[in-house]
DNA sequence: ATACAACTTCAAGCGAACTTGAGGTCAATA
DNA sequence: TATTGACCTCAAGTTCGCTTGAAGTTGTAT
C-alpha cells in the first residue's frame, strides 16, 4: 500500500486521465516534476493531480503548453508570473466575447429562413459586429 | 480595374488577411470555392471574403477547419446542416463557461497572498468548480 | 528464484494547418 | 515584343502535442 502522497506514473496517469507519455512529455517540457526514482521509475507528489488539473483547463481553453508554462501556475517551483497571468486573464474575456459573437451567429444561421444566409441582413449584421470587434481588438493589441 | 465582385487571389489574400498559399488550401479542402479561372489563375467571387471572416470566427473560436466544414455555413452551395449547427452554438456556451472558470481562477492566481497557490483554499474551491463542471461535461457529452 | 507487468529511454511517426521551395506559366505593362 | 511579377502545381518541411514501437530494466507477487 502506496503512501497516498506518493504516486507511481500509472497511478497519477489512473487520476488523471493523462498518459503515461503525456506525462513524461510533460516533465521534459519542465511543466511537472517528479519528486525522485524508485529504482528507473519516477514518483509523484500527490499534488501533481491540481497541477494536471490546471494544464487541461488550460490545455481546453485554447492555451498552448508554453503558455501554461510561462504563466508558472502550474509548476509551483517558481513564482507565478503575475502580470502575464493577468494578460492571459483578459486574453480569455476577449476570447469570450469572441465566442458569444460567433454563438449568437450560429444561432441565427440555423434558423435563418433565408436560402442563403449570406444575403440575409440579419446574419450580416452579426457578421459585422463579430469582425468590428476584432478590428478593435487588433488595434489594441498594436498599440 | 476589374470587377468589384471579381477577385484575384492577391486581392482576396490583401483584402482578409489570409495568405494565397491558405486559400488555396481551403479550396482543396472545399471550405471556398473560386468561380473560374483566367488562364491559370483563380477568380473568386467578392462573397469570399464574408466566408472567410466566418471561417477565421470559427478557428479562432477553436473550430477545426473540417468541423467548419460540416456545419455548411462558409460553403454556401450545399445548404447549412442546421443541427449540426445548433450543436455547435452549445458547445460554444459550454466553452464560454470554461473560461469563465479559468478566468477567476487566473484573477485570483495573480492576486492571491499565498506562496504557493495550490495551499490556499480560495484557490483550491475555484478549481474544484472548474472540475465539477467538467465532469458534467462529461457526463452529458457521454448519455 | 522466477516470471511478468509496469515501467524505462530514444527515435520515429502522426494529424492539423499551413509554409516553403523548385520549377513552370501567363497577363499586363513598358 | 519582351519582360516581369504574380500566379500555378506538387512535394517536402514545420510546429504542436502527443503516440507508438523497439529494446531493455525492475519492483512485486508467487
Amino acid at each position: 500500500m502506496a503512501n497516498i502522497d506518493i504516486l507511481d506514473i500509472g497511478e497519477v496517469a489512473h487520476l488523471t486521465g493523462t498518459s503515461a507519455s503525456a506525462l513524461r512529455y510533460y516533465e521534459e517540457l519542465g511543466l511537472i516534476q517528479s519528486i525522485g526514482r524508485r529504482g528507473l521509475r519516477r514518483i509523484f507528489d500527490g499534488n501533481v493531480v491540481n497541477q494536471l488539473a490546471l494544464i487541461e483547463l488550460g490545455r481546453s481553453a485554447g492555451f498552448t503548453l508554453q503558455e501554461i508554462l510561462e504563466m508558472g501556475i502550474a509548476n509551483d517551483d517558481f513564482g507565478v508570473d503575475r502580470d502575464k497571468v493577468s494578460q492571459k486573464a483578459e486574453e480569455l474575456e476577449v476570447q469570450m466575447k469572441r465566442l458569444a459573437d460567433l454563438t449568437a451567429l450560429l444561432r441565427h444561421v440555423a434558423h435563418c429562413p433565408a436560402d442563403d444566409h449570406f444575403s440575409c441582413g440579419n446574419f450580416q449584421k452579426l457578421l459585422r459586429i463579430a469582425r468590428k470587434r476584432k478590428r478593435l481588438q487588433l488595434t489594441r493589441g498594436n498599440s
